[in-house]
Order: structure tokens, then sequence, then C-alpha cells
DNA sequence: ATGGTGGCGCGGCCA
């Protein structure tokens, strides 16, 4: 059984003792973590591995930062997609025993025609060529993290309001499209067709005491580990937790 | 109500 979660922390300096409780609560194999906004010196490893786990990290200040916790050890660490220079910290690749791991943290775009927007569909056409070399090297990969892209409506709780705006605009929802058209599945959607599952709720107007949600943090994995997939589900109980990161876990269990 | 909350870091950006 292999269990693997990801979870956007909004700041690893802040949420720290949530997730290291977290994970000694849930005990996945991996969890991906995105906007860590800690700098690679100021990484609190050894909080990580005094509880079980290594760690990779690709962090800057402020903004952005990816890492893995594993209970594995970890090889093959890349942090870069090819064909982009890119100074935020977004990827972050790494190969547990024989899995190939992609962790993202997907630009927000910010609004649908702005420069945001465009480097975030510049930096995922980047991405899909990525994954798209990966997969034919590793037959058993995981490319999951926070996306900023609700698949559907079914993922986005109004819509109607939302209709053309960034995280669901019809050129951001066609990018994923073809991402997983390279041969990956979305975990969380094959097992459950009908709930939300949103993964996200703004820190504004009460989204979250009123649930208005997005699914955003997605598990897609390879069709190898599709034909395995036992559950996915999203661990809302942390989004009520004190000071919580506006987004919530999500945990997939696998074979 | 063109807002609101939270993180970073100390003015204003980003989400």
């Amino acid at each position: 059984m292999f269990k693997i979660a990801t979870w956007n922390v909004n700041s690893l300096k802040v949420r720290l003792p949530q997730v290291l409780e977290w994970l000694a609560a849930f005990q996945p194999d991996v969890l991906a973590m995105q906007e860590t906004k800690i700098p690679n010196e100021l990484f609190p490893a050894m909080d990580f591995e005094a509880i079980g786990y290594h760690v990779a990290y690709s962090g800057q200040k402020t903004f952005n930062g990816v890492a893995i916790a594993s209970k594995q050890t970890i090889k093959e660490v890349e942090t870069d997609l090819p064909g982009i220079e890119d100074p935020q910290r977004r990827v972050l690749a790494v190969t547990l025993g024989d899995v190939r791991v992609i962790d993202l943290y997907v630009p927000n775009g910010q609004s649908v025609g702005s420069e945001k927007y465009d480097y975030k569909l510049h930096w995922f056409s980047k991405l899909n060529h990525y994954v798209k070399v990966q997969l034919k090297k590793y037959e058993k990969l995981i490319v999951l993290g926070d996306f900023n892209i609700a698949p559907a409506d079914l993922d986005v709780y109004d819509p109607k309001t939302w209709e053309g705006h960034v995280l669901v605009s019809d050129k951001e929802r066609q990018a994923l499209k073809e991402l997983l058209q390279l041969g990956l599945t979305d975990a969380y959607r094959q097992l459950d067709t009908e709930s939300p599952g949103y993964s996200w709720w703004d820190y504004r107007m009460g989204g979250f005491r009123r649930n208005l949600g997005m699914r955003l943090d997605l598990i897609l994995v390879s069709s190898f580990f599709s034909k395995k997939l036992m559950r996915c589900q999203v661990d809302k109980a942390t989004r009520e937790a004190e000071r919580p990161s506006d987004h919530a876990p999500v945990i997939a269990v696998i074979e």
C-alpha cells in the first residue's frame, strides 16, 4: 500500500507544527507541499527527519516554494522545467524507489488576459512537454500539487459567477486536459464522479463556513497506478483547524 | 460594498 498526499501549506514557517502533527497522524508515504515560502537555507529539515521523513525542497523567500517529505529515500531530484528560465520555485520532481513523483505549484494567473495569466499558460505548456518525456521514462508516475485550475464546473461552488475567470477559463482547462491526455488520471474524479471535493476555500467572505470552495489540488496518476487506486479524499477537518492554510490536504491510497 | 482575509514584512504585493 502506498499513501500519497498533497497540501498547499501557505507558509511552512506558520504551518510547521500542523504539518508535523498531520504527518504523524496520517502517516503518508509521501507528502508534496506547496507555497512553503521559505528559502532552502531555512528549511526545517531536521524537524521532518526527527519524525522519520526524508525531505527535498526547492524554496525561495516570501513566495512560492515546493517540498516533499518521504519515508523512502529521495533520488533524482529535479527543480526546473526544461525550456523555461524561471526564478519562481514551483517544481520538484523526485524518485522514490521506482516511483517518479512530480510536485507542482502551478501559477495562479491572477486574471484572464493579465501578464501572469500568459505566464501560467506558457509555464503549463512547458510542464506538459516535461511530463510527456517523464512518462516515457517512468511507468509509475504521480503528478500532484496545487494546479490552480478547477478541472470542471463540478469542481466550482458557483460556476455561473466564475465563468470565464481565472482558475476555470477554457485555456487553463484545455492545458490541464492536454496534460491528462498524455496518460494521466485525476484520482479523485476517477473514484467519485459526483462530489465536488473542494480542496481550497478563500479566507475572505467566510468562504469555508459557507463552503464556497474549489477543487484545485489534484493527484494525477499514470495508468499503472490508476488501476490500483483504492481511495482519494480531501481532509477537510484540517481546514477547520486554528489558523489553517486556505487549502486542505488531499490523500490518495494506491494498491 | 470594486470590498473581504491571511502571509510576508513593514509598504504593498500576492493569493
